[in-house]
DNA sequence: ATCCTACGATGGACTGAGTCCAAGTCAAGA
DNA sequence: TCTTGACTTGGACTCAGTCCATCGTAGGAT
């Protein structure tokens, strides 16, 4: 997530501590924080940071790709800085949980044309659902 | 649909017209409307149904399995009343259009029993993403 | 056919998640 | 060090959904 930092450097991005904690905060691996839970971390190492610059700038690290935005659920989306390594879901139905896994083969090759109904599909979002070893 | 009415009505369900005009409403293939909606449509029919009816109806027809709740985005809920014949979602990236579709295979087949993590896995949830002939 | 009452409907207040904006601040180039 | 446009801030606002006290009525009992 260094590089993360040099990266968004090279773009251009002008480097605040606010984004700094921010990027920080959504540092390694199964993480998949609500802008809230970033928020909340982040005024930890910077209390005055608002909830306004976490979510412009969750916003824009969704743009440029470096993170992406999960909805599993109908409640907050939930922001994964594991972007560069497409996966899946796998989530618990009781405590909601969330591990990334990746399943075998192209998902896109399950959809046979006829099925298709001319769109142009390119790409397929899969959620795991179940309960996890400490619910079950 | 009309079976729908009979299932409920042997489940004891109280028949009133704001229900009956709700489930009218979701009758139909690749329908998949907001709460919102649903209460414009049912408004139609009979103006003086309240939001707060249709958010109980909706719930109830969901807990009772005969309408599947929807989130392909961050938005409101979509309710699906093709909740009998398990079918994923195409969805269009620009007009936010969506089909039931029926990909080959089971997905459950595709998730290695490593990458479970001691999940007991029950189902899975695929949103296939993509242009729809009229956006592309 | 009428009565009774528990279940259902209503609208308005309330919550949670997220967006928008005008005003103030500051990173970084000159 | 100065300047300036990009960034941050708090608060108002929107949208989706829930909650609740009160009112209405479906449908069983008589
Ligand atoms: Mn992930
Ligand atoms: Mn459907
Ligand atoms: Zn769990
Ligand atoms: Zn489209």
């Amino acid at each position: 997530m260094s590089d993360l930092l040099e990266r968004l450097r090279g773009r251009g991005w002008r480097m605040t501590s606010q984004r700094r904690v921010v990027a920080e905060v959504l540092d390694g691996d199964h993480v998949h924080l609500t802008a809230d839970e970033v928020h909340a971390r982040a005024a930890r190492r910077l209390p005055e940071i608002s909830r306004a610059t976490v979510y412009n700038t969750l916003g824009e690290l969704v743009s440029l790709g470096e993170v992406a935005e999960v909805s599993t659920d109908g409640r907050a989306k939930r922001y994964d800085p594991n972007a560069h390594h497409p996966h899946q879901h796998l989530v618990c139905s009781h405590c909601g949980t969330i591990r990334d896994v990746h399943p075998t083969g192209d998902p896109l090759a399950h959809l046979p044309t006829a099925e298709r109904f001319g769109f142009t599909v390119s790409k397929a979002e899969v959620t795991y659902r179940g309960l996890c070893p400490d619910c079950a």
